[in-house]
DNA sequence: ATCCAGGATCTCC
DNA sequence: GGAGATCATGGA
């Protein structure tokens, strides 16, 4: 992979990409600030607007610079992750990935702000990910720091501290209002420190984050596996649930602990990587579930 | 109209 | 402890 910095038009370009498809890393469901602009997709984070272009393995960054390249988007899209060898351990372990991951092998797992992440994850329960996707940028907006002509940053703890559950239930929150309003409490006062959930093991860390009203395991794991580099983690929703069952239960009704040992049995230090292949292979192939 | 969505909690037994 | 109802909201 080469990296060349263009400074007069403000653009990284990367050449012999590995394992990265920008429009899998995006719409694999991991992230919901993002949209497609012409052949472009416009990536809003770490208030800062991106623009990212693929063609074949050549990456272009518009809008960016070296400095903020290295400090921000390297870590962002897990450049230093080697996937090719992380997909050769999965497919050694199971012959079940082979086809999840056959079907999208550019996906990389993004390292998001953990803030931004807990709240999306909190919102995105018994939600369709469009939906998700339009009430975080209603909240960004109306809450977020305006960082150009069209994009609002995603609010700060300390912003969303200042609005009440009212207001958040008119951006059609609805039930999860409350949820929110909790997390953003336990983060203002400390009592959720991110920095310190980094030093901690990851069952501390899952324990703490469902100390939140509204957190429940699912949400935890998403956040730890999207914001806080637990790559071992496993979340499980109802199209990994789904798959799972398909593949390994022979259809038979499944508790979600059988299906998370399995896991760790199957996919060990990776099961994260292997869930976000699984997640997007059934929803883009509900039909080989039904038996 | 009725059902369901990248769930979590409450309410029963 | 574990199944079932309930929670807002909008789209199919």
């Amino acid at each position: 992979m080469t990296i060349n910095e263009n400074l007069q038009d403000q653009k990284i370009t990367i050449k012999g990409a590995e394992s990265f498809d920008i429009s899998q890393i995006l719409e694999c469901g991991q992230c919901f600030r993002f949209s497609k602009v012409d052949s472009r997709y416009k990536i809003i984070a770490f208030s800062k607007v991106l623009f990212v272009e693929q063609v074949d393995q050549e990456v272009i960054f518009y809008n960016t610079t070296r400095e903020d390249f290295d400090s921000i988007w390297m870590n962002y899209f897990d450049l230093s992750t080697d996937y090719s060898s992380i997909k050769k351990v999965l497919a050694n372990n199971d012959k079940r990935l082979h086809e999840p991951i056959a079907f999208a092998d550019g996906i990389r797992l993004l390292n998001q702000e953990p803030f931004e992440c807990m709240i999306s994850f909190i919102i995105s329960q018994n939600k369709k990910i469009p939906m998700i996707k339009n009430i975080i940028k209603t909240i960004s907006e109306i809450y977020g720091t305006q960082i150009d002509e069209d994009s609002y940053a995603f609010p700060t703890p300390q912003q969303l501290g200042k609005v009440s559950i009212d207001e958040l239930l008119s951006c059609k929150t609805g039930f999860r209002a409350k949820y929110i309003s909790d997390a953003v409490q336990k983060v203002c006062s400390g009592e959720i420190d991110f920095d310190e959930l980094r030093t901690m093991p990851t069952d501390k860390v899952r324990e703490k984050l469902m100390s939140v009203y509204g957190i429940g395991l699912k949400v935890a794991d998403c956040i730890m596996l999207f914001s806080l580099g637990r790559k071992e983690v496993f979340p499980i929703d109802v199209w990994v649930k789904k798959i799972m069952k398909h593949y390994y239960f022979d259809g038979v009704d499944v508790n979600l602990k059988e299906i998370t040992d399995l896991s760790n049995e199957l996919y060990g230090d990776y099961a994260g990587v292997a869930q976000q292949y699984l997640f997007h292979y059934a929803r883009h192939n509900p039909s080989i579930m039904k038996v």
